[in-house]
RNA sequence: GUGGUUGUAGCUCAGUUGGUUAGAGCGCCUGGUUGUGGCCCAGGAGGUCGGGGGUUCGAGUCCCCUCAUCCACCCCA
């Protein structure tokens, strides 16, 4: 097992499973190009300083989860730990600096040293939108709404939506001094992550866990009456425009998020199905700063964990769409007939039906049973016989019912009795 | 990175206080029909018991290390 099993956090889609994972891409494909977005694809890896200053030095994700190699030329590379730093490295080279809106999704896999858990891989995928280039509160909520319709599409329903405001990047400094003059009297008393963060991040303290942090937290100041009357303003529009969509949300102030970029709208759906890691998706409004620039680009996007969607319909018992195509499978009995069935499956192929042919001399009765294995609609068995007569048998393995058919005729008497 | 869990056949798992050639069910192969599947019956193939070291006359079983798994923390999708 060992000897064939990948590495740690990686797992193989095997074609079994295959089907569920189209659904879902088939679905972004469906539903983002009605709001206008169209799918771009970037590298699997960047120029590490785009993560690095997209992301912030200071996030964890940067800090310690990133793969980075160096590669032949010197240049250090990094894998995707999100899409959304690549995603704004192509369009920096775009007319979206200069105000024009572009709206893109991605799908892909994306990469992190974490240990695994239910939910958690190191190779994940993603599907993630953005809205690139303009600013305005209705795209925050249109953005949302596209995700609820993707959802919704998808079967999944039960889900939370948590939205908070992270105001603009010139509110942060007069809420984190009230942060930090409220938090200074009883860091001593909180967890040991806590106090890191107090000279790191000191707004993660806010979603902090930890028991013994829960009551200095919940009695800290309001960051969000530090924020500029605009910036308060832009969130009650976010909010408005989602009551006008009739999309549910709870406003939680305790939302922060891990990346950097982040600015006003902040949010993310969990899923009661999932265990521990319960978010399905999460985004915001952001500023991407790239190396060698002093201008951000700004957007409005989320990304949505695949796996956990799959593991939330799961949970939901919506069923793998499965593929019902009939399947038909060529027995042949010696060595002429297998001869004569490849090029004849040729044919049928070349007419759209799915065949697969044995090319082995086996027994009927071992060809049958694959035949069985296989799920074939229907056996074409062709043998000496057959061969001589200048006709094969097509046997239902439903019915169990025969019938000759001339080879010349094959394909359309297969198409009229089983694809309708 | 920290903690815990598990690791025996392709899959799901038994394996008693350490005791000769390691088992079951499912799956697979062959046969029971000169060329006919599913059900049934009979045979068969397939395992360095995750890997390494140690204790012992003897280790799947006990000890140490290591690798991997799953879960939780951290963080995120």
């Amino acid at each position: 097992m060992a000897k064939s099993a990948p590495p740690p956090g990686t797992s193989d889609i095997f074609p079994e499973e295959i089907a569920s994972w189209y659904c879902l891409e088939d679905a972004a494909r469906k539903i983002f190009p009605l709001y206008g977005f169209g799918e771009l694809r970037t590298p699997v890896f960047e120029y590490t300083e785009v993560f690095q200053r997209g992301l912030g030095d200071d996030t964890e994700v940067v800090q310690k989860e990133m793969y980075t190699f160096e590669d032949r030329g010197g240049r250090s590379l990094t894998l995707r730990p999100e899409g959304t730093a690549g995603v704004m490295r192509a369009m920096a080279g775009t007319d979206v600096m200069n105000g024009n809106e572009r709206r893109v999704y991605y799908v892909g896999p994306m990469f992190r040293g974490e240990r695994p858990a239910a939910g958690r891989k190191r190779q994940f995928h993603q599907i993630g939108v953005e809205n690139v280039g303009r600013v305005a509160p209705e795209l925050d909520a249109e953005c949302i709404a596209m995700l609820m319709h993707y959802l919704e599409e998808i079967g999944i329903t039960g889900t939370r939506l948590l939205i908070n405001t992270r105001g603009a990047l010139s509110d942060r400094k007069p809420a984190e001094d009230a942060l930090r003059e409220y938090f200074s009297a009883g860091i001593d008393s909180m967890c040991d992550d806590c106090k890191t963060r107090f000279d790191k991040n000191i707004w993660r303290i806010l979603d902090c866990k930890a028991p013994e942090c829960q009551e200095l937290i919940e009695k800290a100041p309001d960051v969000v009456s530090f924020f500029s009357e605009e910036s308060q303003e832009y969130f009650r529009k976010v909010c408005a425009v989602l009551d006008s969509l009739n999309i549910n949300y709870e406003i939680e102030p305790r939302l922060v998020r891990g990346l950097d970029y982040y600015v006003h709208t902040v949010f993310e759906l969990t899923h009661p199905g999932l265990g521990a890691q319960n978010a399905i998706a999460g985004g915001g409004r952001y500023e991407v700063f790239l190396p060698d620039s002093k201008k951000p680009v700004i957007g409005v996007g989320y990304a949505v964990g695949m796996e956990r969607l799959l593991m939330a319909r799961e949970a939901l018992g919506v069923a793998a769409s499965e593929d019902n195509t009939p399947v038909f499978y060529l027995a042949g009995l010696g060595e002429k007939a297998i001869e004569f069935n490849m090029p004849l499956a040729g044919k049928l192929r070349a007419a759209g039906l799915k065949v697969v042919a044995e090319v082995e001399n086996k027994s009927m009765k071992a060809q049958m049973r694959a035949a069985n294995r296989i799920g074939a609609t229907a056996a074409v068995i062709c043998g000496d016989n057959e061969l001589e007569n200048n006709i094969v048998i097509v046997k239902d393995m439903e019915k169990g019912e025969q019938q000759e058919v001339s080879p010349e005729t094959l394909a359309d008497y297969l198409k009229s009795q089983y694809c309708s």
